[in-house]
DNA sequence: CGCACTAGTTATAAAACTAGTGCGGTGCTTTATT
């Protein structure tokens, strides 16, 4: 198949970019298949090419729902309008209605929730799919035990005799996540695609500290005198308001972005941040997929993130353009135990697993069950999946090797940031990467002369040639 | 677990201690007996 010319013809692209059609020829071999290129390196093609040629639907099972609406849209500009991403944001009509007519569309974005309800699930066998793609698959390590159960059923839908081919995309995964997507997405000897994670344009810089106040003087001396745009991550909603009122206070344009907001407040902040109309964005870590800004210089960390893939995405968000960018991590010791707490603490403990489950062995209802072991609800709902599928022993055990794991990635991650190794060759390694040649601004370990690129505060664009406000809302709604 | 904040303590007054308390991330889905 000339795949170049259906790429220019459907496409308009004169070449693929690196990965790409490795991947494309490996699905239409009927090849499982797990992608790992970095974002911005046309991800989306991947699956668009070999659903334009090959007879049946695609499903794109999507973690949140504005990610599956934007690249839905995105879609439709480009010309392809047999596309629709169903949830809950849809009234209940029109979801039926999609529903009567799913053979109808080429490409259909679900949630994992979706997948795991039964109308649904018996809806889509009945259609013929040519491909089931499972984007930004590394959730599954992320969310999948103890927070988004419904990632875990994947696998059991996917179980079904002669399924599609099976498309795993991610921008960042190590040996761990590589491993969870093949074993609880079911995959069958996959062909791994891989691209270097090494991002040479980017120096990374480790400052270490003594308190919060430091910190935050450390932050605001920062913004004030290099270029953004850029991120601050901070560990919780309430610090990063507190840094955003801070850097406000100086004069700088920036807003906190974090899962407490309204939807639509997040929406016109994300919005705002990619027009350029805000130069900086404090946030938690809701901040980040699906957010295609090509010219961020700065991503701050405020704190430890939990794993080391977990600071390599966030971080990997700057400099996406190939220009210069700079990463700083803000480091004090007592940030361990923050972050330690932070991640055991949804997890059911033993005594609450064991009253659950002894509640609902005596025939009480899950909700009233539930509130008597003291669960939260995502806690019930996490462990309802389990008892479904393991017995009470395997449970505990299983919930013990999974805080062990979160503690030693944590561990690990503490030992990037104090290990006094060169920290470009550190995560590489972590990724089983041997790391190619050392740029000059490597990291603080390596030694940084004054990055002078950082100081050199261009003039803002004026304000006329951004969009109005209108506009800005009109490509909000799509 | 550690941090920020509050209330209470001291004792011829105000600020400085101490003990106690609350708080800490990520998202999908809700179609029913009133």
């Amino acid at each position: 198949m000339d795949l170049n010319r259906i790429l220019l013809e459907r496409f308009g692209y004169e070449s693929f970019r690196p990965g790409q059609e490795e991947v494309i020829r490996h699905l239409l071999d009927k090849r499982d298949t797990i992608a790992i290129l970095p974002t911005g390196m046309g991800k989306s093609l991947c699956y668009q090419l070999p659903g334009s040629v090959l007879e049946g639907s695609v499903l794109i099972i999507s973690p949140l729902v504005s990610l599956m609406e934007d690249q839905a849209m995105r879609m439709r500009q480009n010309g392809e309008k047999r596309v629709v991403a169903l949830n809950s944001f849809l009234p209940y009509s029109e979801r039926q209605r999609i529903m009567g007519q799913l053979q109808n569309y080429k490409f259909i974005f679900i949630s994992p929730e979706m997948l795991s309800q039964e109308a649904f699930s018996r809806k889509l066998n009945r259609i013929r799919l040519s491909l089931v793609v499972i984007d930004e698959a590394h959730c599954i390590s992320q969310w999948g035990f103890d927070f988004r159960p419904d990632y875990l059923r994947i696998g059991d839908f996917l179980k079904l005799k002669g399924r599609p081919p099976l498309l795993a995309l991610t921008a960042t995964a190590d040996e761990k996540v590589l491993n969870d997507i093949q074993h609880y997405f079911k995959m069958e000897k996959p062909i791994v695609q891989r691209h270097s994670l090494d991002r040479p344009n980017i120096s990374y810089s480790i400052v270490e500290v003594h308190s919060s106040q430091e910190k935050t003087a450390w932050i605001k001396e920062r913004v004030a005198q290099t270029v953004g745009p850029g991120i601050i991550y901070a560990s919780s909603r309430k610090r990063a308001d507190e840094l955003a009122i801070e850097l406000q206070l100086e004069g700088i344009a920036v807003q906190s972005y974090h899962a407490g907001k309204e939807q639509d407040d997040r929406s016109i902040i994300q919005e705002q941040f990619l027009m350029g109309d805000l130069e900086w964005i404090c946030a938690t870590n809701a901040f980040g997929m699906g957010v295609h800004k090509d010219d961020i210089r700065q991503v701050i960390h405020d704190h430890l993130p939990p794993t080391i893939a977990a600071y390599i995405q966030e971080v990997g968000r700057a400099g996406r353009d190939g220009q210069p960018a700079a990463a700083s991590l803000l480091y004090m010791p007592t940030d361990e135990q923050t972050s330690s707490f932070i991640i055991q603490s949804d997890m059911p403990r033993e005594e609450e697993i064991r009253h659950y489950h002894r509640m609902i062995g005596e025939g009480h209802s899950p909700g009233s069950a539930s509130e008597l072991a003291s669960l939260t609800e995502t806690g019930k709902r996490v462990l309802d999946y389990y008892m479904e599928h393991y017995s009470l022993e395997e449970i505990l055990l299983k919930f013990h090797r999974l805080s062990t794991e979160k503690n030693e990635q944590l561990r690990q991650m503490v030992q990037l940031v104090t290990g006094g190794l060169c920290i470009r060759q550190r995560a590489l390694s972590y990724f089983g990467e041997m790391g190619g040649t050392k740029p000059v601004e490597c990291c603080s370990i390596c030694g940084l002369e004054t990055v002078k690129w950082l100081y050199e505060k261009s003039i803002k664009p004026s304000a006329a040639e951004k969009f109005s406000w209108d506009e800005r809302i009109t490509n909000l709604l799509g």
